[in-house]
DNA sequence: AAATACTTCAACCGCCGCAAC
DNA sequence: GGTTGCGGCGGTTGAAGTATT
């Protein structure tokens, strides 16, 4: 412990924070965020800059809702991996972790409130997929399945998906 | 038009694993 | 081998926005 209390800024980013950060990362690259608060001369602490950067800042990040190809891969993917979101997200080039957190979350919401279209129907399929995948299984997949492996699973299902759920409603 | 309820999502918190010392 | 600091992760919160009454 070093004993020394910080009075780091916190709360909503400012439109000049983020020009410092952006303007930080683009000069020294990503990384070292510690130290990333005195270099730009920001009020935060590491994990409040990283955090900023990756979820929001990020020039490859998607902007705009979820796709429903997109849902159909989250709900997949989460059925196969639980709730690793940062594993899930690596699947979906420029969605963050915390984005496809919430948005389960809200998904889930609106599940237990029950609902009776086609997209909700296929949602509850394979989160019953879910609750079938016993968890030892779902250790062993995880120890065989190396990053190829998953690229081909996520490209077989993202076509299985454009036919499945072609018919959807955008939320 | 105002009050209230509900939803969304950015940001924080606490924990864990790892590397450096 | 123990300690410390950092980055990364998942869970949670709460302010702001939107819908409903």
């Amino acid at each position: 412990m070093s004993g020394v209390e910080e009075n780091w800024r916190k709360g909503p980013w400012t439109g000049e924070e983020d020009r410092l950060l952006v303007h930080h990362v683009n000069v020294h690259g990503e990384g070292r965020w510690s130290s990333v608060a005195t270099l730009a001369g920001l009020k935060r602490n590491g994990k409040s800059c990283r955090l900023r950067w990756v979820n929001y800042l990020r020039p490859d990040l998607k902007r705009g809702s979820i796709t429903p190809q997109e849902e159909a891969v989250i709900l997949d993917l989460h059925a196969r991996w639980g709730n690793r979101w940062s594993t899930i997200a690596r699947s979906l080039p420029g969605r963050t972790d915390n984005e496809i957190k919430n948005y389960w979350r809200t998904l889930f919401k609106k599940e237990s409130k029950g609902a009776s279209d086609e997209s909700t129907k296929l949602k509850t399929r394979l989160l019953m997929k879910r609750q079938k995948f016993q968890p030892e299984q779902r250790q062993r997949l995880m120890m065989q399945q190396n990053e190829a492996d998953m690229k081909k699973v996520m490209t077989l299902l993202l076509e299985e998906t454009e036919n499945k759920v072609g018919r959807y409603m955008p939320l």
